[in-house]
DNA sequence: CAAAAAAAGCAACAATGTTGCATTAATATC
DNA sequence: GATATTAATGCAACATTGTTGCTTTTTTTG
C-alpha cells in the first residue's frame, strides 16, 4: 500500500481523492503549506471546502499541525512520526523560516532548549520560531 | 503631558480619541489584545477600519507587535521599551499563553535562550512561545 | 483663525472561515 | 460483486476579517 494510504488508513480515516493528493503534496513540498498554496494548487480539481475540512480532519488526526507565523497566514506542515499515531499529540520542534527562500521548515533533529521563566511562571510546551537563512539559501 | 499622549507624539503620529484610547486600553490591560476584543470594546466608539488602520498605525511605529498564536487569531501588545523609538525594531522576548485563563504575556525579563541549528542554518531572529500556568493562575 | 495635512468614517469588495444539507463515494457485509 | 451503511464531497449561504478609495472631519501649524 502506498505510503499515504497508509497513514489515512491508520488514522481511521476513508481513503479519498482529496486526501492522497493532499498528503502527496505535502511529501513532495517538504516545507510548512499556506492555506493559499494549498487551495490554489487544488482547486481545479477539488471544492475549497473540502480542503478545508481535509485539512482541518488531519490537524485533528496528528497529521498535520499548525506553524505560527507573523505575517498572519496560517500555515501546515506534515507532522514527522517514525510510528502512527492515531492521537494528536506535542509538537516540540523548531520552526525555521528562511528571510530568502520564504519557505518554512520544520526541524526536528535539534532540541527545542530549556527555557527559564519567571517565579510562578510553569511551562508545559514551549515552541520555538526562528527566522534566517535556511541551508539551500546560504553561501 | 500624558504618557500615551507623549507616546504617540514622540513617534510623529497626531494626537487623537482612537489612538489615546487604543493605546490606554493596552496598558491598563497588560496582556496581548486579539483584534476582535479590541473590536469589541471600541466599535461603539470608533469605525472598525479606523481601529484596524490604527493597529497598523502601531505596528509600523513598533509601539506594538504581533504576537503569533496557534488559535490563528492575531494578537497584539505593547513594546515595552525604556527608550521611545521611532522605528520598528526586533523583539526577542518570551511569548507566554496561559492554558488557564488564556491570557498571552510578553516576558522581558528572561532571555531567549540560544538556539542550536543544523549545519547551513543561520539565525537571524527567534522567538519563543511557551504554553503552561501563568504566575496568577498558580497554585 | 485660516490653511495645510492627516486621520476618520463609510461604502465596497476580497479573502478566509464555517455550517447545513442534499448528493455521491467508500467501506463493510452478505 | 451487489447492496446496505456510513462517511465524505460539493454547493449554497453566511460570518468574520482584511483591505482600499474617497469624502468629510479633525488636528496641527503659522
Ligand atoms: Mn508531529
Ligand atoms: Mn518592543
Ligand atoms: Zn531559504
Ligand atoms: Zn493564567
Amino acid at each position: 500500500m502506498e505510503k499515504e494510504v497508509e497513514i489515512i488508513k491508520a488514522h481511521g480515516l476513508r481513503k479519498t481523492p482529496v486526501r492522497v493528493d493532499i498528503l502527496k503534496y505535502f511529501s513532495s513540498k517538504g516545507y510548512a503549506l499556506s492555506q493559499p498554496e494549498i487551495e490554489d494548487h487544488f482547486k481545479k480539481d477539488f471544492d475549497r471546502v473540502t480542503i478545508y475540512r481535509t485539512l482541518h480532519t488531519y490537524m485533528e488526526c496528528g497529521i498535520l499541525h499548525k506553524v505560527p507565523s507573523e505575517d498572519g497566514l496560517t500555515r501546515y506542515a506534515l507532522c514527522q512520526h517514525e510510528h502512527v499515531h492515531s492521537e494528536p499529540h506535542a509538537h516540540e520542534h523548531i520552526h525555521f523560516s528562511c528571510t530568502d527562500c520564504g519557505k518554512t521548515t520544520c526541524i526536528d533533529s535539534e532540541p527545542v532548549p530549556q527555557v527559564h521563566l519567571p517565579k510562578g511562571f510553569k511551562a508545559e510546551e514551549t515552541s520555538l520560531f526562528v527566522k534566517g537563512t535556511c541551508d539551500k539559501c546560504a553561501g
